[in-house]
RNA sequence: UGGGGUGUCGUCAAGCGGUAAGACACAGGCCUUUGGAGCCUGCAUUCGGAGGUUCGAAUCCUCCCGCCCCAGCCA
């Protein structure tokens, strides 16, 4: 029934496992690894890598590593290091003591290149930058030689360690793997394997001004740590000969495997972590934890559960075929979840007062209510009711349509665990025509309780007591994107943005017993939707609430409102 | 016009020569003090196309077509 956590799960990666441990490939261990680099927060398509890693692991009782491909030190920083290990814990995985870094590796990374050098495999190029371009080639014609391509081991051993030491500037020179420059694999045209670049870098500081390029590094670090299956995305295919070149070049023994799987794509957002930037540090949205980023901190601080996102990575599944999910699966996730586990509550978010004519002015009583209707075991908590009221302003009409349940003249309604009310008449700004308050009448006779003649009242409707009402304020989150596919659009990411993927809601009245909510805590606020109390902006006793995902409507539905209120 | 991938329902995705799983979405219906939840039903005579092999093909072969990736001193 629920796929949630499936150990059943099987894969095309799975597979290849199971066979490499039935011929004993890699001596029947399972060793995977995630490779971040610290340059962004994790998104759901880190999250869809990270599941898969760590799920490997712990499926095969093996070891997946968490490792920072730190080897550019341009935007890498501290804060993507904790940020990373943040989501990483919230989503639920552990890696033990194994935290590792490419940055560590420098050294034994550089001595790799010393003895690529050494076997004649690797040469300085002092080629420009431009000039390595031009004689790379093109797709369809091969490259040239460059003329740096025979220096002796000698020159190059002198000229390597030269650049280490700092002796030329920045671009001067470079460390290449002298390969095949006719290879139609452009990848494997003399690839750059070490540059100079005199950037300070957040871990190494200044000890190093050369850095390893990703093709070098990656895979002697997973060499170094061991790793046997090295679980990458589609657009590293290209380098996985390169992958294969390097390790059989420097390693003996036993080799890491490189295999690939198809990236996520979510309908309605965007998951190149160059567009994430642009959105943080163009300022459209509020930061990497804004409840609309797809990122791990932002869906968490939106609402969703770590247990919502697991599930939803396993139902997507993994193959090579480019994909674009719907993100209506990934919130389907989520109030499956949610339905099952988030206590109830009552909340107006667009208030209509309604006076009850007939209810004593000096009363007040407790109704019970349940916190979950399906599961008793959540238990009831009792909510205040007086003469006055809010309902939600559409859900009453002054003409109605004929399917439609509310209130509306001459009708009655049910209060949600409380008393039916008629509709008795209504008071209208005469400026503006806007209705400002109802008025009712209760049957005493039906308090959470069937009438007793019988009667059938179809629609109910949720309330707060105005005298006892907490105010609140309410987001409204919508999809960030106005289309589905906004990556494959040619058009100015930033003309494709929702308008409306934010509104504040002030005042918002709720169930006083909502001054508990702390940070995080989440509520079904009935027939409207789940909402979070935001981790920031909560404080005692003056909750803010995040709207995570609304209930499905299918009033909203009949009448093509698109379910947003 | 080079190389590497990939094409099965609107969207994901099983299928591994024996006659198209499942999920989301969608559409009906039941039920209901959340128009929620739940439950039931329907939803690919067909697997990018055309040939071929076979008693039998989404699965094998041939050709064709579409889409994605590769020409950073990014990862």
């Amino acid at each position: 029934m629920t796929h949630r956590d499936d150990p059943q799960q099987s894969d095309f990666i799975r597979e290849i496992i199971d066979n490499d441990l039935q011929t004993g490939k890699h001596g029947n261990r399972v060793a995977t690894r995630f490779p971040p680099e610290p340059n962004g927060y994790l998104h759901i398509g880190h999250a869809k890598s990270v599941c898969l890693n760590f799920g490997i692991a712990s499926q095969y009782k093996g070891t997946c590593n968490l490792r920072m491909d730190d080897t550019d030190p341009a935007g890498e920083s501290l804060e993507f290091v904790e940020s990373i290990q943040n989501d990483i814990r919230w989503l639920g995985f552990d890696w033990d003591d194994r935290l590792f870094f490419a940055s560590d590796y420098f050294e034994k990374i550089y001595q790799f290149a010393v003895t690529l050098i050494r076997s004649g495999k690797a040469y300085v190029c002092s080629l420009s930058a431009d000039e390595i371009r031009q004689y790379r080639g093109t797709l369809t014609e091969p490259g040239k030689n460059s003329p740096y391509r025979d220096r002796s081991v000698e020159e190059n051993l002198d000229l390597f360690a030269r650049m280490r030491a700092g002796e030329f500037a920045d671009g001067a020179h470079v460390l290449r793997a002298k390969i095949d420059m006719a290879s139609p694999n452009v990848t494997m045209r003399d690839p750059v394997i070490y540059r100079i670049k005199r950037s300070p870098h957040y871990r190494t500081g200044d000890d190093w001004i050369i850095y390893p390029m990703y093709d070098f590094a990656h895979c002697l670090s997973d060499s170094v740590e061991n790793i046997t299956h090295s679980i990458c995305t589609l657009e590293f295919e290209n380098n996985r000969p390169l992958y294969d070149w390097f390790v059989n070049e420097l390693i003996e023994g036993h080799r890491p495997q490189q295999i690939e799987f198809a990236r996520l794509n979510l309908s309605y957002t965007m998951l190149s972590k160059r567009r994430l930037i642009e959105l943080v540090e163009g300022h459209h949205v509020s930061g990497w934890d804004d409840p609309r980023m797809p990122t791990v901190a932002g869906m968490r601080r939106r609402g969703y559960t770590p247990e919502a996102i697991r599930d939803f990575c396993a139902r997507i599944g993994v193959a090579k075929k480019d994909n674009l999910v719907d993100i209506a699966l990934l919130e389907h996730c989520v109030r499956d979840d949610l339905g099952e586990r988030a206590p109830r509550a009552m909340a107006v978010l667009r208030p209509l007062r309604v006076v009850i004519d007939n209810y004593p002015d000096d009363k007040t009583e407790e109704v019970e209510c349940a916190n979950h209707p399906q599961k008793p075991d959540m238990g009831t908590r009792k909510v205040p009711f007086s003469r006055e009221i809010y309902i939600e302003s559409d859900d009453f009409m002054e003409d109605p349509p004929k399917k439609y349940k509310r209130l509306g003249p001459g009708r009655e309604v049910r209060l949600r665990n409380c008393y039916i009310i008629k509709f008795a008449s209504m008071v209208k700004d005469e400026a503006t025509g806007r209705i400002t308050e109802i008025h009712c009448t209760f049957d005493p006779e039906t308090k959470n309780a069937p009438p007793p003649d019988g009667r059938k009242v179809d629609g109910v409707i949720h309330w707060v007591s105005v005298r006892h009402a907490l105010s609140a304020q309410v987001r409204l989150y919508d999809r960030l994107f106005k289309t589905a596919d906004p990556a494959g659009s040619e058009d100015d990411f930033t003309s494709l943005l929702n308008p409306d993927s934010l509104e504040t809601v002030y005042p918002c009245y709720v169930e006083a017993g909502l001054a508990a909510a702390k940070p995080e805590d989440r509520y079904q606020f009935e027939r409207l939707g789940y909402f979070c109390a935001d981790m920031k902006d909560t404080a005692p006793g003056k909750p803010v609430f995040n709207r995570i995902v609304s209930l499905r409507d299918s009033w909203a539905k009949m009448t093509g409102e698109a379910g947003r209120k």
